[in-house]
DNA sequence: TCTGGCTCAGAACATACGTTCACTAAGGAG
DNA sequence: CTCCTTAGTGAACGTATGTTCTGAGCCAGA
């Protein structure tokens, strides 16, 4: 982590204020600089605070107490973070559809686990988009297999071919296919050679997000 | 993102604290809350945080400027951040090997992407792990696509059939492939009932890492 | 009606904190 | 040698900022 250009002070500097960002999730300030890195002087603090600035190793407010930044550190997570965080709503049948509890039971629910998504990397993501955990094979010539998470984005139209989580509103079932319309009726198609398709009228159709993503762990 | 048990100032507030911090990486002062939410006066915020301090919305750091801190909100990605950030490094071949510019190939280059994952999604991350972008289809039957990208743990050893990032030493060539043991020589076995297995010996093989995870974009 | 809790206004206070200034000391260039 | 840059010391200054005190209005319950 050593930067070329900085002497050990400024290092030990930047570090501690890394650090203390990191433990308290504010900045410290200038006297408490002085006093971790045994420094006599505020000014000496204010003087590689400075150099650190024009280096473009921090961000200073100007006459705002605790107005110090650290720029720049990839491997920080706090630092640059633009991507956004993905809740794992809960269970997708990608086989026979299955009821849920709620009509909005992706709604109020408390999410399994979180992603951190990275933007730009899948499309856009945004506050509506979820992820939900497979359950079964009917994908799987999708390449989404059983246990993968697919990450749904709500949209306003589909295309055929699709895959979208759809949601079958008489039947209050919800199920993971391939999307086609054919006339007035919608096929919803596995993607597996053993399974059948099935067959809804638009009416009982509710497309609530097209899969814009996988992720699978293998371990 | 309304909470019960707050008036509107209280919400307000909390909202604005949220919004400063996020902003400015650093939390505001009672007076930058007073003037933002229309306050008269500094002891009716101060009151105010004192509430959501027993309500546990917020942390106070007392007689120390600045000191609040937003706990569990968890569209914030500043909080309880635990994940890590993997670069994506470079391509991998699931086809047919492909050499690499250099041995350390994958050690110098800037990452083509990153992305963060959250910790316990997929076993342990480490500073150590990265992700590849894989070129060609070979494991497609292993659901791993052309395009995707693959998470890599480097591991000090393998089982039979682990996928892995296999080096060949002489012929400087990097491959994606199923690895099994017979006897004194290794066999890089594709997943794709098209191709053929490569077979190696034990000494001209490197095992780069093993595969943890496959993150794929449908868009 | 009185009382007590909740919410707020206004002001004053003490200190936390960023800034600045005068001065010192060690090197390097001319 | 002087002149300049870098690095540091110590103190003072002024504002920023958290805290606290007095008192008001409101409203429910005794």
């Amino acid at each position: 982590m050593a930067r070329k250009g900085l002497n050990p002070r400024q290092q030990q500097i930047l570090e501690f204020i890394q650090n203390f960002d990191e433990e308290r999730s504010y900045p410290p300030t200038i006297r408490d600089i002085q006093q971790a890195c045994n420094i006599s002087s505020t000014s000496v603090v204010d003087y590689n605070l400075h150099i650190l600035e024009r280096g473009g190793y921090i961000r200073r407010d100007r006459e705002v107490s605790r107005g110090i930044e650290v720029l720049g550190d990839s491997r920080d997570v706090r630092a640059g973070m633009t991507g956004t965080r993905v809740p794992v709503l809960g269970y997708i049948a990608a086989g026979e559809p299955v009821p849920v509890p709620g009509q909005d039971y992706w709604g109020a629910a408390e999410p399994l686990d979180v992603l951190d998504l990275p933007e730009g990397f899948l499309g856009k993501i945004n506050k509506d988009t979820y992820a939900l955990r497979v359950k079964g094979t009917s994908m799987i010539d999708a390449l989404v297999d059983d246990g993968d998470v697919v990450i749904v984005q709500p949209v306003d139209s589909v295309q055929d071919g699709d895959m979208v989580v759809a949601w079958l509103q008489i039947e209050k079932e919800a199920t993971l296919k391939r999307l086609y319309r054919e006339g007035d009726r919608i096929r919803l198609q596995p993607a597996n050679s053993t399974m059948e398709p099935i067959y809804v009228s638009a009416d009982n159709l509710e497309v609530h997000g097209k899969v814009v993503g996988v992720l699978r762990s293998t371990v």
